[in-house]
DNA sequence: TCTGGCACTCGGCCCGGGTGAGTGCCAGGA
DNA sequence: TCCTGGCACTCACCCGGGCCGAGTGCCAGA
């Protein structure tokens, strides 16, 4: 429906804007792109993108600036993924290589993201439904006080306290513990629930009570941790959004430190491949002015969990995906080497 | 050397710039204020103030505001700390009350903190250094992998994994874990290195290679993760900072994403009582324009970290103060029941 | 020592004209 | 049919001038 050339307008468009700041005239198009045509037929082609809603004048009289639309026919049709310059690339592997546990990991990969895009990073940790158990851990603190240590591949350790109506004898709890791991290592948490299913009735009467507790603890742990932790960096990089500042970037910190809502945010994206989410198809409010670039990343060929970037719907798109894409590929290799 | 009603001038001006946020003059001020004296009195006061170096004139006939100096002197000798109202108090003991571990009571802190100055709010970790050992855990993952688990007084877990050079028996592994409780148990952190030196001497000659390993993997925990960790919030109050936003709003988040540069700060505080540092008192470059309210908190009477809120010079000290203080001092009652 | 009065300063605001980038439209040409 | 150059028009932005008023410093008198 739109012609080759007009398509190109809009790229041209898009691409001046995003260098610029500042919507963009015919003239200046002719200009800085070799399009082969006037300006005035630019402006024809200009007035059929805004009528199909592409683009779009903040005031008659100025150039014109691209919609959430046209960003989105941008990223879908027009743009690829712009790969990283190889020092870019060694440098990531570098920066990653130094990390010395799960949080190190994290904590890099956000500055890293942040630095690279120059926009708010966001990185979820590795998931718990996803990961395996590598080792689940049971210690007395006190007669009627236990404490739960689960360990899973991703190198992340969750621990729960544990208080039971009755003692636990130290027999008990080695039988516990070797009978549980046995079943579990190496097993999926989805399954974790019936693979344990039946293993209070192998247990004297009396401890049934206290094998029942630590079950539901575990499984707890299992199910209701899958609420996921993240980490954000790069909010300094916010400042860089505009002019027109206080309004903007307000509810976009607010929204920013509701992890929830972050959480939310990268659900909604797809498990595998790219996702990017321009201005209004954000369900949020407050970031309906911003974008969000997300991707999942994993330490196998499954995502355990999703990194990502904010920043204004005016963003480098090819960039910012050959960055976001990247980062995760090489956090993905580092969890699977740990 | 400033008379009673200089000071009281001083005070005045104080609180209106700090209400209106806006330069003070001297007709307001004797309308605001039962000052008992006329304008033209209040002028040769402030010119008295001025000549000090305790207020500034933005521009020639504008109103006057507080200097760094301006605000210390009220800090010091002209402000108390302003008690929270009951229903405050409530508010904070329910809100913290909720928590389930550390994490959750440093979060939930921290959003309290926030909400209540409306300001960003930094809470540092409980500290290793001044804690003591609840328990400590060794599993073998692998024949020749350990994983150490240290549990804290404050509710923190640590864990280290550890490689030996050669494989450590389940009962070697029994004996060590029996023995390291019973002397490490109760202890302080710092105490710790003496209570263990002569353990490997105890054992085989084939597992001292591994007791030592394994000992010395347990001091590194000790010391070198005092490099503490901390939570920050509230950052979208930044944006009622002032008019001339990006260039004030900058340096700080900046700042407060180098964790590093907030650590150094809190360790630059007193270790008892509560410590106000004022605008160019921050040696933080970034931190200029910012005064940090920052109070020490623990489970006992000694303090394990410090948490605080960083704002405008231009802030409410009183009810600042009062706010730190009372979050403080629930903090530690809930770190000591738990 | 305080007070009222007075002249002065200067930032903020409003107004009006000039400027220029950018547009839409139209008639002519490939 | 599509592109092009020309032209009139619009409107945000910039700039300078004038008014206003809050606030000051100083001084003489109580």
């Amino acid at each position: 429906m739109l012609s080759e050339r007009r398509l190109e307008v809009l790229r041209a468009i898009v691409q001046d804007y995003v260098g610029t700041e500042e919507p963009v005239g015919s003239k200046a198009l002719t200009e800085r792109h070799q399009l082969g045509v006037s300006p005035a037929t630019v402006r024809n082609d200009m007035a059929a993108l805004e009528e199909e809603g592409f683009i779009a004048q903040p005031h008659t009289s100025a150039g014109r600036i691209p919609t959430d639309k046209g960003y989105r026919l941008f990223v879908d049709k027009l743009a690829g993924v712009k790969p990283l310059s190889s020092p870019e690339r060694r440098a990531i592997q570098n920066f990653l290589d130094g990390a010395v546990d799960l949080d190190d990991v994290v904590g890099r990969t956000v500055r890293l993201l942040a630095q690279l895009t120059r926009q708010v990073a966001v990185v979820q940790y590795p998931s718990l439904t996803r990961s395996t158990v590598r080792h689940v851990e049971l210690l007395a603190l006190a007669p009627a006080r236990l404490m739960l240590v689960l360990i899973t591949d991703t190198g992340r350790v969750e621990q729960r306290l544990i208080d039971c109506q009755t003692p636990f004898s130290e027999t008990s709890l080695a039988d516990l513990r070797a009978r549980l791991n046995s079943r579990v290592v190496g097993r999926r948490f989805t399954d974790v629930p019936q693979l344990v299913q039946d293993l209070p009735e192998s247990f004297e009467q009396d401890d049934r009570g206290t094998v029942s507790t630590v079950l539901s603890v575990l499984l707890e742990t299992l199910v209701e941790e899958t609420e996921e932790r993240l980490m954000i960096g790069g909010t300094a990089n916010l400042t860089r959004f505009g002019h027109d500042f206080p309004l903007t970037i307000r509810p976009v910190l607010e929204a920013l430190e509701e992890h929830v809502v972050l959480l939310k945010l990268l659900g909604e994206a797809k498990d595998s491949g790219m996702t990017v989410r321009i201005g209004h198809e954000n369900a949020h409010e407050g970031l309906t002015s911003t974008s969000v670039v997300t991707v999942g990343y994993g330490s196998g060929d499954e995502a355990v969990a999703k990194l990502g970037v904010v920043g204004p719907t005016r963003m480098d798109y090819p960039g910012t995906m050959g960055a976001v894409r990247a980062v995760a590929r090489y956090v993905g290799q580092i969890l699977a080497e740990s």
